[in-house]
DNA sequence: ATCTCATGAATCC
DNA sequence: TGGATTCCCTGAGA
């Protein structure tokens, strides 16, 4: 609980995509002002006191002409804790918070968001919680023996700082799941809220197509078959697992945990955590009730009776299975906890090692290349990470605070390894809490080294607008998957492309080495954006639908970085 | 511009 | 223990 406030290297790169018009009119300058005329004709405000006086409505966001100067009355309640004398709410694209509340990033008492020093001043902080691990025995033996394979000098992040974006609006609810193909380097998987499946190969922006009838709501999951990689499992909220023919969007359906089918809410079974046991021929899923379900993907039928493996009656979340270890599975749930299990000896509370945490885990997986570390994303806006596997897993290594808890309508933050990083340090993860880019509120996608905790970049774009609790990074490119609302990213390296020397003209970079830069600094010149696309005529078949048109976004448009 | 809704976990009684 | 109530940065459509 000592927070190190010292001075940290305010050197992240602030990675800025495309362009805003930002044309000073909301200027942060002057959002302060306030009036306090307004305040007698507000009758009722008198008697209204706490309890009642529901939401103050203020326009939020910076993005609106008039600043909507937040009128800083007494008369007025707190929409946070109904008491007067204060007001929560943004002030243009600022949030205040609630005094009399917990700072809503690291959830302790005594100070707001803005004072927290977890969020390093101004800026966009992420700040490692003390190394609270005592070095065991084990963790010598594992850094003898494992460590090594690690390289000791971490290579530089790859972290393009010139971006090229690409846009599709394909579903038509919010985007739960994304998966890059195994081998097809340009086709990036996403699934919806709707049980939707979109398939984009980014390198052709209008090659799209989206299958509508694999499942009935939320595609929980999405794992290729690596040795048929056409094939695609999938699991969902409806309760099933599919078994789906990319090309011709054709699937069978492997289980369905609701054989009995709906009597009402209480008793649905949704699946929400999904991997593939490769070496073991397993396909591994769990409910919403804490039990996990095997499947022989060889035989196609399910494996004995589905066994309670989190907390009776809470939701496991989320199931990882080892890269190297065919034995372990990991599994994360409501219950607070993720379990470290032996897949040969799976009983209800025959876990190896408990990771607790002090909310819901919203992912738990071991780091690609050894498996042996775990990167874990809780609601209690901490990212974790234990270094080994082998070591004392009472505590984390590492706990970093980040703003990614919700409040319902969003999709659970999930912060997931670079699969390219052969140190296994680097996470990308989306930031829930909103910062004031030059009077717009922006949710940027942040880029963290996990061995230190340091914010090592944040991604923005103006387009940008809605929180992005959904990444993913390539296997092997250095390209960075988005899920947004309803729209799917991809932010990949500029200049690449010739063809889009074009677009580039009037494009610059833009590096600021002082913290502060103007608004006109930042998004210095807007620009008319990308030629969207048109959705190409061909289908692939008929189940397929399309969708988007008007506001879709295709192709790139070049970008821009402020370094900060 | 304002309202409404979808929704899930935590908390309250 | 369990049903009702609450809930701080949502997003889109009416």
């Amino acid at each position: 609980m000592k927070m190190p406030a010292p001075s940290r290297p305010r050197k992240r790169p602030t990675i800025i995509v495309g362009s805003v018009d930002n044309s000073s009119s909301s200027s942060s300058s002057d959002d302060e002002e306030e009036e306090e005329e307004e305040v007698e004709d507000r009758v009722d405000d008198e008697d209204e006191e706490k309890g009642k006086g529901r939401n103050g409505s203020l326009s939020r966001k910076g993005v609106g002409k008039k600043a909507p100067a937040i009128i800083i009355s007494l008369k007025k309640v707190c929409k946070v804790c109904k008491e007067e004398g204060h007001q929560a709410g943004f002030q243009g694209a600022n949030y205040i918070d609630c005094p009399r509340k917990p700072c809503f990033l690291c959830k302790k008492p005594g100070h707001t968001t803005m004072s927290c020093p977890h969020r390093v001043a101004l800026e966009h902080g992420v700040v490692p919680a003390l190394r609270k691990n005592k070095q065991t025995q084990l963790d010598y033996v594992f850094e003898r023996q494992l460590m090594s394979q690690i390289p000791k000098i971490k290579p530089t992040f790859v972290i393009p700082d010139k971006l090229d974006r690409g846009v599709v609006k394909l579903h038509s609810r919010r985007v739960t799941s994304l998966e890059f193909h195994p081998t097809m380097n340009s086709v990036l998987l996403s699934g919806d809220k709707k049980g939707q499946i979109g398939i984009w190969d980014y390198s052709k922006p209008n090659e799209k197509t989206v299958y509508g009838s694999i499942h009935s709501c939320i595609v929980n999951n999405m794992k290729f078959d690596t040795r048929n990689d056409i094939m695609l499992y999938t699991s969902s909220s409806d309760g099933t697992i599919s078994y789906t023919d990319l090309e011709t969007g054709i699937g069978v359906l492997l289980m369905d945990v609701n054989p009995n089918g709906w009597n009402g809410p209480s008793t649905w079974r949704m699946l929400y955590g999904m991997d593939i046991n490769l070496d073991k021929g397993l396909l591994l899923a769990a409910d919403n009730f804490g039990y996990l379900y095997l499947f022989d993907t060889r035989e196609k039928v399910k494996i004995g009776e589905s066994i309670l493996i989190h907390r009776k009656g809470s939701k496991v979340v989320g199931l990882h299975c080892n890269p190297t270890q065919p034995d372990l599975l990991l599994s994360c749930g409501n219950d607070h906890y993720a379990h470290i299990w032996d897949i040969r000896r799976l009983e209800t509370q025959s876990f190896l090692a408990s990771l607790a945490h002090g909310r819901v885990v919203n992912s738990a997986y071991f780091s690609p290349h050894t498996g042996s570390k775990i990167l874990t994303t809780s609601q209690d806006n901490r990212i974790r990470v234990w270094d080994s596997v082998f070591g004392n897993l009472n505590l984390p290594s590492r706990e970093i605070v980040h703003s990614h808890d919700f409040n319902r309508h969003l999709t659970p933050f999930k912060a997931e390894w670079d699969p390219k990083d052969p140190s296994e340090s680097l996470a990308v993860i989306g930031r829930y809490i909103s910062e004031n880019y030059n009077g717009v509120a922006l949710h940027p996608i942040d880029f963290i080294d996990t061995s230190t905790g340091h914010l090592v970049a944040e991604l923005i774009d103006p387009d940008l607008t809605t929180i992005s609790p959904v990444n993913k990074l390539h296997p092997r490119d250095d390209i960075l998957a988005t899920g947004s609302s309803r729209s799917v990213f991809i932010w990949r390296p500029g200049g690449l492309k010739v063809e889009d020397k074009e677009a580039e003209r009037k494009k610059e970079i833009i590096f600021c080495n002082t913290g502060k830069k103007s608004a006109k600094e930042k998004f210095n010149e807007s620009d008319d954006d990308d030629d969207g696309d048109d959705f190409p005529s061909k289908g692939k078949n008929k189940q397929q639908k399309k969708y988007g048109g008007k506001s879709d976004k295709a192709g790139s448009s070049k970008s821009k970085i402020v370094k900060i």
